[in-house]
DNA sequence: TTGTAGGCGTTATCAG
DNA sequence: CTGATAACGCCTACAA
């Protein structure tokens, strides 16, 4: 494999030389430029990625931390990603995370500052015991889909999700309107819920009943959706309408549902969240997250914070939207 | 950031024997091992991924090339790739590719040594014109799901697959079975199918007549898989199963076939591949390839190849299972 | 068992 | 504009 020191002996220059023409400097003369192009050409002479690393202490790589309850969702984050990413001669390192462990894991290796550039963190928080070394290490990072008052993030409010939520149900007759959430940390199932805040507001100002027996908070699964249902067919006074925090749980709650002998829409309305390829298929109604945009955007923000450091963590929001499908309608009398 | 120079003074050795610490030499006695690991610890050292890297030339990174048509079987054959990388110390670099542009380019970055020490690549070939080079440069490189005479691979024999799902239908009492395939390279829609030949044979060898008109070839989606079906609809003797090369063709044709009236499994049975997540929701009859087993054993493979070269290139098949579900019923008599 | 010196392929910093 | 030359941080002989 020849190296710079092959290509400047090949078209009779010096290292330097040959080094600024790999990186486009304007101070070569054309005459140069030309031999050393040549000789490149001739040799086949490509530099070697980890010792221009090396050399210039940045990597030209960013991280990618994804936990794997994200499921589908995952290949379009990546899209907008690459898209950001598409000719600037970045590239993306992937740690999956499945538990809590991994997530620590995850986010320790990425202070541990030297294998990227930056790194991005998908639905999903740092552990606040690894925020310090975190920022002290300086390592660039965003955080997709949740936000946190110290680190940069894109994503979209879930408070203005829910009621988005809440208050199109709410025009299509619904007044008794429950809400299944999932915990802002999914690794700290305990903690708030994401749409808790603005499932309750949205009901307060449509001048709702909020009542604390409506609000479920489930992992993001199928069965977990599910069980929420179960318990919330239980009230003497049932729900008619349904605001999920995931596309999956919201079909877990249909499933349930109809499994009861429940029609959807006719006797439960259910709004998922997200858009999932899924949601498409089974014909959901639910509110979509630009997952997309999110991703480029969040790449963007990350590559300008690994250029400029030290900018203050910007929080950037991305509107949701709501897509009627096929599992809302007005109740019935 | 403290450097091996740092712990060596600090611990006041050599860097040497830092080094033999680092790595787990035995070389080290217990006295000194003791005081490197102590002043490791109060410096907060680490070494430096790059720096390693260039000295040892071994990035420890290995590359993964994803066309994006894989759609949510991608984080299941993740997952088996971090089974397999788990606790060695190796990273994943990801290159999502589109079309056969981004697929060129992405092989061709792969050759050019450096940025990785080994390449996955799923369900897609490599083009001809770079296999020159890729195995000039003696990449390491496993294939997954595909098959290529000189490269190593991982997958499940689609032959034998549709073999699978041939017999089946014919077992429950189909005699008209039609094949909905998908191109081997599908990148090179006009190439030969995936699951042709097995098809063919096990048609012939259960003596049912095997006729052209009853195979199509169709790229991954469902809007193709419902296009091929209101082709095969149209022959004056349709179809009363089929057997489709992917899960996304498979309930495309469910669809469509219902869009035109059909019951499924009362007028026609179908039967996908791949056991998407996708074919558990929808109770589709699939054939099930084992994603993540492939992931695995593709990557300790690949592992293996880095740590002792020029192998020959070896083909591993995992074995495929019939998933039964609701798509397929005897037919009307 | 240990320390020291050289090398890895670039980039960056100088004098010219 | 150009060419030496010194980092960069670690690994690996080699010598002690």
């Amino acid at each position: 494999v020849p190296t710079i020191d092959d290509v400047a002996r090949a078209a009779g220059v010096g290292i330097g030389t040959v080094s600024r023409v790999l990186n486009g400097s304007p101070l070569v003369s054309d005459a140069l430029r030309e031999r050393v192009l040549l000789a490149i050409e001739q040799l086949g002479y490509r530099p070697s990625p980890v010792a221009r690393a090396f050399g210039r202490r940045r990597t030209h790589v960013l991280e990618l931390l994804v936990p794997l309850f994200i499921g589908p969702l995952f290949l379009q984050v990546l899209r907008g990603i690459e898209e950001a990413l598409a000719d600037n001669g970045y590239s993306l390192l992937i740690h999956t995370v499945q538990d809590a462990a991994d997530r620590d894991h995850a986010f320790e290796a990425c202070c541990a500052r030297g294998q990227s550039d930056g790194a991005l963190a998908l639905w999903m928080l740092p552990p606040e015991s690894r925020l310090e070394r975190l920022l002290g290490d300086g390592v660039p990072m965003v955080l997709l889909n949740v936000s946190h008052a110290r680190v940069a993030s894109v994503g979209v409010d879930h408070d203005a999700s829910a009621r988005l939520a809440v208050e199109y149900c709410a025009r299509i007759g619904h007044r008794r309107i429950a809400l299944v959430d999932r915990p802002l940390d999914v690794f700290e199932p305990e903690g708030t819920g994401i749409c808790e805040r603005g499932y309750r507001d949205a009901m307060a100002d449509l001048g709702l009943r909020v009542r604390e027996t409506y609000e479920r908070k489930a992992a993001l699964s199928q069965p977990a959706g599910a069980a929420a249902l179960e318990s919330l067919a239980e009230l003497p006074e049932r729900p008619t309408a349904i605001v999920a925090a995931s596309d999956e749980q919201a079909i877990g709650i249909v499933h349930a549902a109809r499994g009861r002998g429940w029609q959807v829409p006719g006797d439960l309305s259910v709004v998922g969240y997200s858009d999932s390829q899924l949601a498409d298929y089974l014909g959901l109604t639910t509110i979509a997250a630009p997952v997309r945009e999110i991703g480029r955007e969040a790449t963007r923000l990350l590559l300008d914070a690994v250029a400029t450091p030290a900018a203050a963590p910007r929080t950037i929001y991305q509107p949701s939207e709501l897509i009627v499908r096929g599992t809302c309608g007005s109740p019935r009398p």
